[in-house]
DNA sequence: GTCAAGAAGATTGTTGACAATCTTATTATC
DNA sequence: GATAATAAGATTGTCAACAATCTTCTTGAC
């Protein structure tokens, strides 16, 4: 019983997945991949123990592969391990989403440079459809989770339009590090028209072949997206959620 | 028989090493710094596979700490681990070695500018003296070695001082992964040339209080470096070493 | 002589059990 | 009543063996 064997599974879009290859996950994989959905859907808290055994009890497997799925999770910022110690669900302090976000930032604005070599102008169709509705969204009162979903989507799109395999993975998992921080600024309405502004901007530099404004503009899209979710974080009293 | 087992020890310094802190490291992470030393010697070549067996024969120890290993090493991307096909050292194609230059160009540059804002004039003290020692370095002829080792101390030193330890990680990954190539290009006495004047040119913008001109010319620094590295590649022929 | 099919060997994936360590609850002491 | 030592339980680290898959070598057909 190697490979062949399933875990119940659950259909998640390809982008959010932790594995976003189509080929047959293997055990531990698919272990990975359900417990980061739980985790990041808050079935486990941020801070939370997780217990290999009582993992391995759930879905009815060894622990051989439960560790390796969590060493798998930790290399993806999902969860902590401490050695002797176990694992437990990532809990950011403030100045550690901070940093990310920091990350972020220069590696979407070498991302912008990137896709603007590559690219020709008209391949910006979709990003122009995308911002588009990003504006409308933004003008809606109940917009925030598909404005999230939008938002997370235009960033793939930038990375793979990068033509760098590794900044695009390399975004990817900080992207989903900090998704439920983006998710937290983007809750307010006023916070999604400065999204939405900033993404017109960037789309404009972008049509106007200006790679200098772009990648000023990607820039800026995140160090506003860092801003909101800290000055959410502190006013709710900045534990780690 | 959990942790106090070690296996024959090799003294390294602690900046090269792939776990840098000073606890006693487990079993799998002693086995992962020892194969990451062997791979970075060349005892092991890229390409090359590396059975789990042999690995747990040549240590005594059973397979399960050396597929943690192999997961860490994997993680630091020493190796690469095929499902159901095991492991083998990273052969980075020019392309990749490419990309991950052009990641830790904007990285530094990141670095740079947060380093500036941390730092106090005053202590950028140490950073004079390598860089002075680097100009004398690149002045003769066997330097190569020391040029190497000096130039990747400058650059963990900018990383700790941007006071994201995140990025500070982040870097020092990817420096370890392209140090071989870095290397590459330094032989040539021209190449350290070049680089020694653009550190000049760092020191002067950092000194001067300009974080634009310090951020350009980390980038340089790094570009040049790639630029020098893919030419010695293609010049012996642009396979994987 | 080349290519395809099959068999033997090698290698990874998984499991359950045992050993060492860590955590928690209890007891004794000040 | 609070603190420290102790013991029991819980949890991680390691091991050896088995099962499934992959690789390679042999054999046979064209």
């Amino acid at each position: 019983m190697a490979e062949p064997r399933t875990i119940s599974q659950t259909t998640v879009e390809l982008d959010w997945r932790l594995v976003p290859e189509t080929r047959p996950l293997s055990l531990s994989e698919q272990i990975a991949e359900r417990l980061s959905q739980e985790i990041l859907a808050g079935t486990y808290q941020p801070g939370q123990r997780i217990l290999e055994q009582h993992i391995a009890g759930r879905f009815e497997v060894s622990r051989g592969p439960v560790r390796e799925a969590l060493r798998l999770l930790e290399r993806e910022g999902v969860i902590e391990i401490l050695p002797r110690r176990g694992a437990q669900v990532t809990s950011l302090t403030v100045k550690e989403v901070t940093d990310i976000f920091d990350i972020r930032g220069a590696l979407v604005g070498l991302c912008m440079v990137l896709a603007m070599e590559r690219l020709e102008p008209g391949q910006w169709g979709q990003v122009k459809e995308w911002v588009e509705r990003l504006g409308r969204l933004a003008r809606e009162n109940d917009g925030a989770e598909e404005y999230l979903s939008i938002s997370f989507r235009l960033s793939l799109f930038l990375g793979r339009s990068s033509g760098n395999e590794r900044l695009y993975e390399l975004l990817r998992s900080l992207s989903r590090q900090t998704v439920r921080y983006t998710a937290l600024g983007l809750g307010s309405q006023a916070r999604r028209r400065q999204s939405a502004r900033t993404w017109r901007h960037l789309l404009k530099a972008v049509l106007a072949g200006d790679a200098t404004a772009a990648e000023a503009a990607a820039r800026t899209l995140v160090k506003e997206s860092r801003d909101a979710a800290i000055r959410r974080l502190e006013a709710a009293g900045h534990a780690g959620t």
